[in-house]
DNA sequence: CATGAATGAGAGTTCATTCAT
DNA sequence: CATGAATGAACTCTCATTCAT
């Protein structure tokens, strides 16, 4: 299971997120980050504006910085919830590794980026963006490599956490390319050649 | 060696960048690119700034205006020169393809990007840049994928157009994926994997 | 319930000056106009800068850039504003034609441009502006014209509409030729003689 | 006879056009008068850039400042220029007043400006603009002024000095008024009225 | 002299962030 | 708390003028 790295945890940091305290926050707060997320995905983080995001969420700029101190603080927010979004998926393949085949596996894995379409697209362009602290942008990486490793050791339990790790990392940029693939032509073929490939690299692995 | 002078003549288009007539202004415009590389490199097209870029040239700020009439212009400079130097680089891969092992066509396919540092990484922020036009990030992409697949024809003439094709945009966005890899720990490891996947990958096509 | 967030709703055009929702910013944007209205008048449009208009108001140039997006958004503004004055200075006289002289109806035609002293000069300098978009200024001398041409059929009420347009054309040129007098020397001759000039013309005109 | 008041005569001040001394070099002077007439008359004197009217004369723009070396020496050349033009055509007036009618002689003074197309909407436009420098445009009118006023005293030796000078004020800002009706409808219409208007005022003077 | 690349102060405009209401 | 007007540093880009060639 997998217990949410709230953002309250580090409350002594001026520039973090603040938890709402009432419902009518929670709803506002998942309006915010919605329109953060479309924003962002849409023009980039540099790009994007607060007063856009705030705008697209039908709130006030103030009440966006109400939440967020920062425009950093609301990327980072958003990596956060992104790693506990993939953490879980990658917790439910997990689980599901011994009823599955590697090639269902290896669809699954693919498929996490791809399967949240919007959140991908934001992600992708925090984790891309200078602009974002690269601690933050680590963070992100480091819990799906992590996820991932454990998802290859249920399947491998004979690889070593340093053969999971380096598999996790040829996984985890595939992943990221399946994302790129969206704007370039035959982007089906490519995937399930890519599924291909790993399924076969990952079978032959720890031989 | 290349003697290109550059292509590009596209004169009557404003918003082009212009070439410069004298010694002294090729000089200056080689130090605003390779200026404009570094600063787009380590923060990004849009958090890179015109003035920053010249001062890191040692150019005053008019003068990098005299060659690149907008940020934009710059850019397409920049990418337009990727484009070509990595052109240059997939034919000599392609004319030297009867000699080659697979093993060696694929280490020297992956390490194009790597190869050229600093360049990469700056094509790398501007091909995800969406402030960028997206018909110049496409050129870029599509030489990259055309030449690519030149490369693949080369070594398995059997391969049909469109295979090729498919093939390339693997290789290709595995290409990019080494790029990101240098932020991960393990990264060699996980490259090595990484083409020893793709060898296994691309030997097997054809059948 | 929907309670008016304020009469205008021109939201949907940028470009358009927006309207202040608080005492304060009354008071600010009257000062905006007015300093520009100096600055416009001293400079020209051209000439006059942003920033010297804000810092004659005692307005930071983000509070002048919030009521008005453009340079040309101001200009717009102003020459509105300035035709809702003559077409009610305009509106006054041809009320009380019934009871004025034809020697009083020009004088105060005349009069017109001459007693908003700051503001024709203002009006003058936008009208002449080719960087002042057209339609725009067109709309202020439209509005002189017609409303110069109510007046005059309210004196002469035999007059054709083509007649009376026509008349106005001259009455309007002749206001704003009042504006260059000052100028000249002898400005005050001069605008007696005019004055006494387009009395007889008028008188005249039916016949 | 009128005596050129030639540039050349103050050539102490460096801030004057220089005298072209050879042939080419006057028929490259024209030629960069010429463009700056059309530049100015389109654009205004703010709006127009110095490289444009280079560029309209097929001139480098090292060239346009061997003669004029500021912007403002080349509006005061054609505003000299234009004065010399203008005082010649008043000039011939004046030498042909026995000979016309009043009519006669008030169309041709109204149609000076007129017949002058693109020359006057220059000199309009430097007159209007607060850029140039006052006295240069002052020059420009005090010339008009006098001219008209020998004509108006040719024509009727009893006017006083001053007299002719007030009439000569209406008569020059009715010719600039000429200039704007061409921007207004039943533009001919109201130049007819106008002229009629003159030509009545005008015999009714003296007495 | 002739040329046009070079220069940099300054223009219009934006936007993250604050704080009075 | 909630709001959105207010702020000003910073950004992209222009252009009159100079001067090396």
């Amino acid at each position: 299971m997998n217990f949410m790295k709230m953002a309250s945890q580090k409350s002594n940091d001026s520039h973090q997120a603040r938890a709402p305290k009432r419902e009518r926050g929670k709803a506002r707060v998942e309006a915010l980050l919605s329109a953060a997320t479309q924003v962002f995905a849409a023009k980039g983080f540099d790009a994007a504006t607060m007063t856009e995001i705030a705008g697209a969420a039908g709130a006030p700029i103030g009440s966006l910085y109400q939440f967020f101190p920062t425009k950093a603080a609301l990327a980072r927010t958003l990596l956060e919830r992104y790693g506990t979004h993939m953490s879980a998926h990658l917790s439910a393949i997990e689980q599901a590794v011994p009823t599955l085949s590697l090639d269902v596996i290896v669809a699954r894995l693919l498929g996490l980026l791809t399967s949240l379409a919007e959140e991908r697209r934001c992600a992708m362009a925090l984790l891309d963006a200078k602009s974002v602290p690269p601690e933050q942008r680590q963070t992100l990486r480091k819990g799906l490599r992590e996820g991932t490793a454990r998802v290859l050791v249920a399947y491998a339990p004979e690889l070593s956490a340093s053969e999971a790790e380096v598999a996790a990392v040829v996984v985890v940029n595939s992943m990221r390319a399946m994302v790129h693939l969206g704007e370039e032509r035959c982007a089906e073929q490519a995937r399930a050649q890519w599924q291909a490939m790993l399924v076969a690299h990952l079978r032959g692995l720890p031989g």
